[in-house]
DNA sequence: CCAAAACGTTAACAAAAGATAAGAAAAACA
DNA sequence: TGTTTTTCTTATCTTTTGTTAACGTTTTGG
């Protein structure tokens, strides 16, 4: 899509947490960069820092790290959420992740140094503070949800959860990534919905 | 310890985020409340809205759910560390967990409509919201880290993880519980680390 | 101070998960 | 199109975990 409509995105993704006029898009809009992440290509890399936030208006990004020459997927973003390695980003340490596309991705970025400014800005600054912090907020609870559901389910009540909310996730992902992310190995993936399907069946 | 020190202890709190001269901390103060939390009472249960967010100044609490008749146990908040339901408390619906004291514990507290007053303010406004923001942050790179640990590490390592950072958790809480934080059955804890007294002795 | 409850370990068995390898189907791509 | 890679399943074997129960110890609370 083109540039500008991909602006509009981030903007609306803004509103969706605070209002936002003209003017204050005006403020705010130079600070954003859109860019293009070929599949296969790198958001983040282990032993760099993370340099930017972004938001994903088409595509899809998935978060990996490499244990004993294996990736392990922790996690993905699809459109209209963010991305970014947020403890590189936010405590400036490299981080520990490869953030990579799985498909063709356009992805709206703000840098680390711009979005300080944003923050420190006279116009804008309140506002944004506000949304960073409701960002945050929202991205505490799914982690929260998600910590739970490792403490007090078993990985067959998880994918089970899984599939009853019907995430992108289960469409358009390939299902080892998808064990991963629930915390046990592809294989035992594959079981667990051998026996789920002779219960349901 | 007396109020007006637990009150102090909260001030120190937020200083490690945000400065904060005497102006600002007089406009915040009145909105903080101290409380008592005897040991085994609740700060938070399941189906109850969440009102309010609290600093422990002294003391400790403990994060739970109860399914199939057992408690599991998911956090802590020790000294000097924030608690809430968080989830209940910023959804404003009906929250899962117990959090219960471990001891008798003093908190500061902040009611959800003081808080929203204090983001609000004109005076004040602006430095809690970057509160708010940094807090949020923080919580969320615990959260990842705790996330990244469940998909990467066996029980075992994570185990061995928790005595080599040595957090307060180990002396100050019973092993059943730590299990759970775990991600593992009290039994199969204790398993775990018979396995690792033999290797290191 | 004593009885009851909580706590940690261990054992025995069942259930589940990890590791490895093999094979079929589907997708990627050249 | 045909070939290679990826993906998913299945099987086998080993390791780990869950479950239940028992036992001694410690802690708690009246």
């Amino acid at each position: 899509m083109d540039p500008l409509t991909a602006l509009q995105k981030f903007r609306e993704h803004v509103e969706t947490y605070v209002p936002m006029n003209d003017m204050e898009w005006q403020a705010l809009a130079p600070h954003l960069e859109v860019s293009i992440l070929k599949k296969k290509k790198n958001f983040a890399e282990p032993g760099k820092i993370c340099n930017h936030i972004g938001l994903v208006v088409k595509g899809a990004v998935r978060y990996f790290l490499v244990k004993d020459g294996e990736e392990i997927t922790g996690y993905f973003s699809f459109e209209n959420e963010l991305l970014s390695s947020y403890k590189s980003f936010l405590t400036r340490q490299p981080g520990e992740n490869y953030i990579q596309a799985l498909e063709d991705s356009q992805i709206v970025t703000l840098s680390y140094r711009a979005i300080q400014q944003v923050y420190d800005d006279e116009f804008i600054g309140r506002k944004m503070e506000r949304f960073g912090r409701l960002i945050a907020e929202q991205y505490l609870i799914c982690y929260e949800d998600r910590v739970n559901a490792f403490v007090t389910q078993t990985p067959e009540e998880r994918y089970s959860k899984l599939i009853e909310t019907g995430g992108e996730v289960l469409q358009r992902i390939p299902q080892h990534y998808i064990a991963n992310f629930l915390g046990v190995t592809p294989v035992s993936l594959s079981r667990i919905r051998r026996r789920i399907m002779k219960i349901s069946a």
